[in-house]
DNA sequence: GTAGGGTTAG
């Protein structure tokens, strides 16, 4: 009968649908046979018409449907039941607050069907009002004692997070059954109310109610929700020993909790315990492998997970990104990236997020924004996740037009209370050099955590206002929030900043015994610039030789650079020295030692330091020559046709094309740009090279970028006025944070932080 | 015809 076109049925035959078999209809089948029912009047009963309503929406052809019962004459609560059911089906969890909404305002009466499906839609949403009001809705229609809807209700508190309310509907059930006690449970765990968890499964197990297998999984994802991964994993032994045998579920969890312990050992067992019952291939247990491997630098292994899996599935492709990310392999994850794309897969908004954070995070800041630009011509929604991935990369390139874009759209997103968001934006608005925007923002957050107060305090450091980073400071404290590694590294660079000593002390000193956090080699470099910064150069060198691990060139770097300003040889050697050995290929380590004998008219000293850089392979300076650099720069600026200041910046380049010429070099746009990609890489790098890089990068942003952040550079003269030549030609803003202060460059003047 | 567990992005 089902091979029969709809318009070979007879009428009689279709008046009695219960011999057709329509679970074989397909859409078009089904579009057939609502065309011939409207074309021909056939009289439909209730039972056909469920039936066409469900036979669409199982297809997703929901505006079919609703076409469909808009034309019913009285549709019943049991035609809303069947797309209710179904859009909570497919987790269109909107579609089914709305669809019920509309669906009460027509007057029908409620049934018991479809209001755990509404529960699940609150529970998805987290609509914790809406929850409660369909709990009253329950009541009042008579539906709460059906206990389907009990457990969904009590299901619906615990995702909204009231364990309270949720507790009492679970009290009110005569006869509980596992999995609505087990949510409860779980809820306890994800809570951290490991105390509860145990009595209620106790409780359980008193009533005679074995936990199954999807109790057991909620309770390991419970755990795993507060944090909690060593109870996670004793839940995992737990349930092995009494004999319930994991599955996909369990396994993904269990590996999420030991990724995030240090027992690698563990991992590897469990990773044969999953090849031992087959899930090696399941989706969700290869991608919480790849990221487990990720998370112990096991690169091979993570590879190695992913290939044996044999094909693209998007969660583990996702999970090799932000693995490959993890460990620094920037590029590694891009081609992973491109071929996602190329083999036309469905990239969901974690794809994106995972790309765009692996960018921002690894210094490829520009290909971050870009993402973000790709990933909504896509049609993909970023999230409150995206966001904070995003933002670090618009505060590097000081990219403040990009930051407001998305400030706007976490706002209008009703995510900007995030909280995460809040602290991303702190951050970003103050690399832009808009203090006054970050502390806005900060002040707008409901709440914080030690990364937005590290925002705040670090942002202030770098604007160079110490007095308002202490503060900021004391507020924290007030506020009982505890301060960590990286707030004490923004308050000594604000100390650093202004040769606070005393200070400076005092926070260095009070870090590890009044809040129990241990000095690392960025402390210590903080308090080494500090001290040799105001000419303490034998404390500084008292406090290196004390340090409980190795000083790195940092630490060393701070030292010699001190000791060129005050002259002081006997400890300039010994820095430089050190900094040879740690850093051979940086070009300034070994021009400062020079500065420092030539300040004393030491020539044989000055040349044997030139000798040693001839013979560890370095050529002469890159940013020493003027004319190299001016000429560098309008030769990439003249690759930028779509310029809006080109008139004005070939005026000036016609004048420089005539210096180029006098100085021999060939005007050529490749010059440049051969010039700094095939450098050394290592020489690239380091000292001036990097400089100079950073400098051509600035010219290299796309447009829409007024504005420029260079970031923790020790600015030397010619960077200092390549920066000021391009501020001028361009008309940009240039903000250069170096380890010591802000510059402001604006119409080719430097208005803040000018020592030259 | 109705409820119930998991991975990957900060």
């Amino acid at each position: 009968m089902a091979s029969k076109s709809v318009f070979q049925m007879s009428r009689a035959t279709l008046e009695t649908p219960s011999i057709i078999n329509l679970a074989s209809f397909s859409p078009a089948r089904t579009r057939q046979l609502h065309a011939h029912i409207v074309k021909t009047g056939l009289l439909i009963d209730h039972s056909l018409s469920s039936k066409l309503l469900s036979l669409y929406a199982n297809h997703r052809c929901f505006s079919e449907a609703s076409i469909f019962l808009n034309s019913l004459d009285e549709p019943s609560s049991s035609s809303f039941s069947i797309i209710i059911n179904a859009f909570s089906k497919f987790n269109l969890f909107g579609n089914v607050v709305d669809l019920f909404r509309k669906m009460l305002s027509e007057g029908v009466v409620l049934d018991s069907y479809l209001l755990p499906a509404v529960a699940k839609a609150c529970a998805g949403l987290s609509a914790f009002r809406l929850g409660r009001q369909v709990h009253g809705l329950a009541q009042v229609s008579g539906c709460s004692s059906d206990v389907v809807v009990q457990s969904s209700l009590v299901h619906m508190y615990v995702k909204c997070r009231r364990l309270g309310i949720a507790h009492k509907v679970l009290d009110g059930i005569p006869e509980p059954d596992v999995v609505t006690y087990s949510a409860i449970i779980a809820g306890y765990a994800r809570n951290g109310d490991v105390g509860m968890a145990k009595r209620l499964t106790n409780d359980m197990g008193k009533l005679g109610l074995e936990p199954n297998l999807v109790s057991w999984n909620g309770l390991i994802a419970g755990f795993n929700q507060s944090g909690r991964y060593l109870e996670a994993i004793y839940v995992f032994l737990d349930m092995h020993l009494r004999g319930c045998q994991p599955d996909g579920s369990s396994f993904s969890s269990v590996l999420a909790a030991i990724a995030d312990l240090d027992v690698l050992h563990a991992g590897v067992q469990v990773h044969g315990y999953v090849i031992k019952r087959g899930f090696a291939c399941d989706k969700w247990v290869v991608s919480s492998l790849i990221d487990m491997y990720g998370k112990y630098a096991c690169v091979s292994e993570m590879k190695q997970v992913f290939h044996e899996m044999g094909c693209m599935e998007i969660g583990a492709c996702n999970a090799l990104v932000s693995a490959l990310s993890r460990n620094g392999l920037v590029n590694d994850g891009l081609v992973m990236f491109s071929q996602m794309r190329e083999q036309g897969m469905d990239l969901n908004v974690v794809s994106w997020t995972s790309m765009i954070a692996c960018c921002s995070q690894n210094g490829k800041d520009v290909e971050a924004l870009e993402l973000f630009a790709e990933m909504q011509l896509a049609g993909v929604v970023p999230n409150a996740v995206t966001i904070p991935c995003l933002l670090p990369a618009c505060g590097n390139t000081a990219a403040l037009m990009h930051g407001k874009a998305a400030h706007c759209y976490s706002i209008r997103r009703q995510i900007v209370n995030d909280v995460f968001v809040g602290s991303a934006l702190t951050d970003m608005y103050a690399k832009c050099g808009k203090i006054s925007h970050s502390k806005l923002c900060f002040d707008a957050m409901p709440t914080r955590n030690p990364v937005s107060w590290n925002a705040i305090i670090g942002g202030y450091a770098m604007h160079g206002q110490d007095k308002e980073a202490l503060e900021m400071f004391d507020l924290m404290l007030k506020s009982g929030q505890k301060p960590n590694s990286v707030t004490f590294t923004c308050l000594l660079s604000a100390c650093n900043q202004k040769g606070l000593v005393d200070e400076g002390w005092r926070y260095f000193n009070s870090m590890y015994k009044e809040y129990g956090v241990e000095a690392r080699t960025e402390h210590y470099a903080c308090m080494v610039s500090l001290l040799s910064r105001v000419g303490k150069l034998e404390e500084a060198y008292s406090l290196i030789k004390e340090m409980p691990m190795e000083p790195d060139a940092c630490v060393w770097g701070a030292l010699l650079s001190s000791c060129r300003t005050y002259k002081n040889l006997q400890l300039g050697e010994i820095a430089s020295e050190r900094l040879f050995k740690l850093e051979p290929r940086n070009p300034g380590n070994y021009v400062l030692l020079s500065n420092i004998y030539a300040s004393k008219s030491m020539w044989v000293d000055v040349n044997r330091v030139r000798n040693l850089m001839k013979e560890t392979g370095l050529k002469k300076n890159p940013g020493c020559s003027w004319i190299e650099i001016k000429n560098k720069v309008h030769m990439l600026l003249a690759g930028d046709r779509t310029h809006p200041q080109m008139a004005q910046i070939n005026r000036k380049l016609e004048t420089l094309g005539k210096e180029m010429k006098k100085a021999g070099l060939d005007p050529k746009i490749d010059y440049v740009l051969q010039d700094v990609e095939e450098q050394d890489k290592e020489q690239m790098l380091c000292g001036h090279s990097e400089k100079l890089a950073v400098a051509f990068g600035l010219l290299n942003t796309p447009a829409g970028f007024p504005l420029h952040v260079i970031k923790n550079l020790r600015i030397c003269g010619d960077c200092h006025a390549v920066i000021k030549f391009i501020s001028g030609i361009e008309g940009r803003e240039i903000f250069v944070r170096d380890t010591n202060r802000f510059h402001h460059f604006k119409d080719g003047e430097c208005s803040c932080g000018d020592y030259w």
